[in-house]
DNA sequence: TTTAGCACTCTCATCATTAGAGTGCTAACT
DNA sequence: AGTTAGCACTCTAATGATGAGAGTGCTAAA
């Protein structure tokens, strides 16, 4: 549908009063700070019209009008003039993200920290995944007779390590035929290779040994699950109670922290490289219905891998946050790549 | 101060019956629920006298009375019978824990969870520290020509991982020269010997290699400083919204958010082997005098390295949560010493 | 020392009233 | 034909009055 200059004009102007403050917005209201050269009566004509289209929506008859969710879409589509990002914004995001130290967490919840002092929303991301991510190394460091620490690092970066016990004691020996086993069987693979079913026929086919090196295959199997999982940050969870019209952050808190649902929806829509916005009742689960979520992807090595979300009310400074959000998302995939690559 | 014995039942009854409705309580309901053989007159006698003594109050004259923060220390201190933790709660929280996989963090996390589902508090703890720690293990990773990942093992069992650039190509010489400096300089000292001083001097004496090198020891010296800092886990934040008489939910997320405050207060009262009640006022941050922190130092190896501790509401149910957080710490402590020693 | 009884206080819910904001409609104006 | 002034109408939110109910403290009797 195709509004009327005029009428864009106010809507515009009614959606950028109510995010800014809060209050629906009269006839006279607006034409105190949006200049419009009509009259109220003119003004009231429009937002009638606005109204019946569902544009709009009154909470009461005396009250103004606020926007419907129609209408934040029909902003957010084609109305908000996406500013470009300020220089010193850029500049901002970049020295702060510039010495976050290389890993793909450390980096992401840097990027989550300064997403949410700069939206006032909770924040969202998720790991990199990498389907074709593989096994680039393994490292078993012992730290006591019975107790070794196994790191594994994926070709997407990802470094993951858990302490493992040995019923028998960690010989050299031991260790070196894991290694033999490890670069043997498992590096260059990828994580989903690493199956129970592998684990067993060899340490089967290991004989007087099979019992001593179970542990530590049994580990690893655990950390190519890790490796493989993607995992889901959450940050800024106290600004979902700054805004005061929105009454279910705790719903919304423990919804985020199922992190499960999420993770599904942010890898449903990979495909799309644009940020994408839900307005309220768009979003699939009950619990973000009265929120908007816009999230983004960043790509690292030229593939889609993982995402940042921001979730917040529905009314929200989305001609603000769409390029903030766009511009970390960015410079997140840019970091990422320039460790992996070289 | 010491009371009477009718009178301690009387407080002991009005704080365990508001603990458990959040109802002030009337010297009619008291009679209700409680086996006092008096009358409504006599407990009224009674409440007035403890109204006097400072041990309990009324929000306003035609209420019943709530316990003042006196009522709740003297309740801690002296009433409360601290149960036993019955068996099959103890089996979950070991159940639970076991699976944690090593590393303290990891456990430190899994103990967070189960404490946060158990008491419906925020949940803070701090990774262990010792200050007797030193480097155990430094290995480097490389990841391609001019990118490595750096990885430090303390004694006390902390992994800490960083990413690093490096402007010249990483040799296999300089990957050489990397690893003698730093059996010879960093194994086995500690984490505070890494002064950027060190780095300097040690940089300059290799010559040509130096600029080559520097980069990896700039890197080295960071993450002994991860290594060193202790750090402040939070779990269980969206419980502080569950207490519906507990308006300043966000201001205690943002402090405990802010981390620092806590983790200087763990540290301070160290020398307390007990678990520690604070209550109210008692806490010397104003963001928490409304609140009651409960909490108590694990030890690893037979020292005390760090703390579990809980937040909510000053009306709270601590003859159940005090043995619940008691014995889930005994635990967190005994399952780190294993995987530490041997 | 305990208890019954009673006057007293204060909160909270309910209801009526009112000021104010904002609308929609009509009729006049450009 | 589109715009505007004016006005009757509607609904909310604030205010104040009223009354029921809960709980107390005190007194006098047991």
């Amino acid at each position: 549908m195709q509004l009327s200059e005029r009428k864009e004009k106010i809507l515009a102007a009614i959606i950028e009063w109510y995010i800014a403050t809060g209050e629906p917005v009269g006839s006279k209201t607006l034409l105190e700070f949006s200049r419009i050269p009509v009259s109220s009566a003119t003004v009231r004509n429009e937002m009638a019209e606005l109204s019946r289209l569902g544009f709009i929506e009154q909470p009461h008859t005396s009250a103004g009008r606020i926007p419907s969710q129609m209408g934040y879409r029909y902003y957010v589509d084609k109305l908000m003039n996406r500013y470009e990002l300020p220089i010193n914004e850029k500049r901002l995001i970049e020295a702060r993200l510039s010495d976050a130290g290389g890993e793909p967490q450390q980096i992401l919840e840097q990027a989550g920290q300064v997403l949410a002092e700069l939206t006032n929303c909770a924040v969202v991301s998720t790991t990199p995944t990498d389907e074709n991510a593989v096994i680039r190394r393994v490292e078993l460091v012992p730290l006591g007779t019975h107790t070794a620490m196994m790191v594994m690092l994926s070709s997407s970066g990802i470094l993951k390590s858990r302490v493992c016990r040995t019923d028998s004691e960690l010989t050299l020996e031991l260790i070196e035929t894991f290694y033999n086993i490890v670069s043997k069987h498992f590096i260059g693979k990828s994580a989903s290779e690493v199956s129970i079913a592998l684990i067993q026929t060899l340490a089967l086919s290991l004989g007087s040994k099979s019992l001593a090196i179970s542990p530590l295959l049994v580990t690893l199997s655990d950390l190519a699950q890790l490796t493989e999982q993607t995992q889901l940050l959450l940050q800024g969870q106290s600004n979902l109670l700054h805004h005061n019209d929105y009454p279910n952050a705790y719903e919304i808190m423990e919804f985020l922290r199922r992190g499960e649902p999420l993770t599904n929806l942010f890898a449903g829509h990979k495909a799309e490289n644009n940020t994408n916005v839900l307005i309220g009742k768009e979003n699939f689960y009950r619990e973000l219905q009265d929120s908007s979520l816009i999230y983004s992807h960043y790509s690292v090595g030229g593939k889609d891998s993982g995402a940042l979300g921001l979730i917040g009310p529905t009314r929200i400074d989305y001609a603000r946050l769409i390029p903030s959000l766009k511009y970390l998302t960015e410079i997140v995939g840019k970091i990422m790549s320039d460790t992996l690559e070289d």
